[in-house]
DNA sequence: ATTAAAATAGGGAGTACTCCCTATTAATTA
DNA sequence: TAATTAATAGGGAGTACTCCCTATTTTAAT
């Protein structure tokens, strides 16, 4: 790829924003083009330079717009610019938000001068950084799935294949030409479904094959 | 807590587990109260040892029964004991079962002797650890949950609020005595909805508001 | 003040689904 | 062999949903 990663840095604090950049100084394939204290003046940056930008490095809590906002706004106008958050905190919903604003890493400020260039390299190689504290907020996301699986066993293989296609958005009719039987027995099997199921309706069969891995959201 | 950790160690290869206890020897907190090379051998010594048991440390790959099966088991008969798997690999599927068998830890074994130690205090105060390493894998998990959100932007409150009771198996009627309107307008709202997340039934909108994140499955 | 959008309500028709039955055939299990 | 289960098919009734309309009221925006 490029040899120099250039590279901007936003955060409210001038101290931090000195620490980052002489933690960065010393690599030498690292370039730190411009700093912010703020966001606005990171985005004004980037309305002239954002095509040698490779790597914005930001605060997340910062006065007027959030670093969460910065991220998107970013990665909206300039998708080619990696974006590594950074945080005090490693709350569930923090989290989630930077991801959900296509944040590529995320990354709690106690990690230290190595933490943070294996953070940018690892986004630089492999596109994402996530730091290990936030894997049990991930981890939940497991839970979940882990339960069902289980109760699946209850339906047979032909009631798997059509409770299947009902998730799928199949009506009875195309279930049935589908599978060449009768639209009477696909209304059976439905009976059937919903009965071992326990659900009222095929809005619940869908959550139902969610949850048993059958399909996928 | 309990100011020393007691540990089992279970590797199939003696100079790994050899290796293992010379890296906890030197933390006097740690103590290594028994090291097997199988996973039956684990389970006999905890057959009568189980109850002053803190933690098992054992590796993935091990004849017979992996460490998987050994970790199941341990969790089933002995919740209470901390279970730290260790692999060479960072697959999606052994990280998966790994996580599913309930394992507290999942860590490389290529991580060295401080790693360890940060994973086995980890996991003594905070209850989990897991590389960083296995973060891209259980990432994907969240692009599912990304794209939607942007989409919804499209409905009413109202029908969002309808949309959101239609994916709790609410009926029509039911819809209707809840919000105090008439069955005639939740039916108008349905069609909206529909017409709006482009979907052919209610089946549809589930799939929908679970990718909105308006309902958990 | 005019326009537009959202929420309300209804008529009427057609489709799809759910429930209650019976019944035959094939395959599996006791 | 007898009994059970799964898959098949159908009749008939009722409910629920979807679609095509019109229309009023309220709220928000230009």
């Amino acid at each position: 790829m490029t040899t120099v990663i250039n590279i901007v840095l936003a955060d409210d604090h001038q101290i931090v924003l000195d620490g980052l950049q002489f933690m960065l100084s010393s690599e030498k394939h690292l370039q730190v083009v411009h700093t912010s204290l703020n966001t606005n003046g990171v985005l004004q940056y980037l309305e002239t330079n954002a095509n040698h930008i490779h790597l914005l490095v930001t605060d997340i809590n910062m006065p007027t717009v959030s670093g969460i906002e910065l991220c998107k706004k970013v990665k909206e106008l300039y998708p080619h610019i990696k974006v590594l958050v950074l945080s005090m905190y490693s709350s569930t919903e923090i989290v989630k938000e930077a991801i959900l604003a296509e944040a590529d890493g995320y990354m709690l400020k106690d990690g230290g001068k190595e933490k943070l260039l294996a953070a940018i390299h690892k986004i630089s190689n492999d596109g994402t950084y996530y730091s290990e504290e936030i894997i049990p907020i991930i981890y939940n996301q497991f839970n979940i799935e882990k339960k069902a699986t289980l109760t699946v066993s209850n339906l047979s293989d032909r009631e798997k294949e059509i409770l299947v296609l009902i998730a799928k958005e199949y009506s009875s009719e195309q279930i049935a030409d589908k599978l060449f039987i009768s639209i009477k027995t696909v209304g059976n099997h439905r009976q059937n479904i919903l009965a071992k199921c326990e659900c009222k309706s095929s809005v619940g069969l869908v959550k139902y094959a969610i949850k048993a891995g059958l399909i996928t959201v």
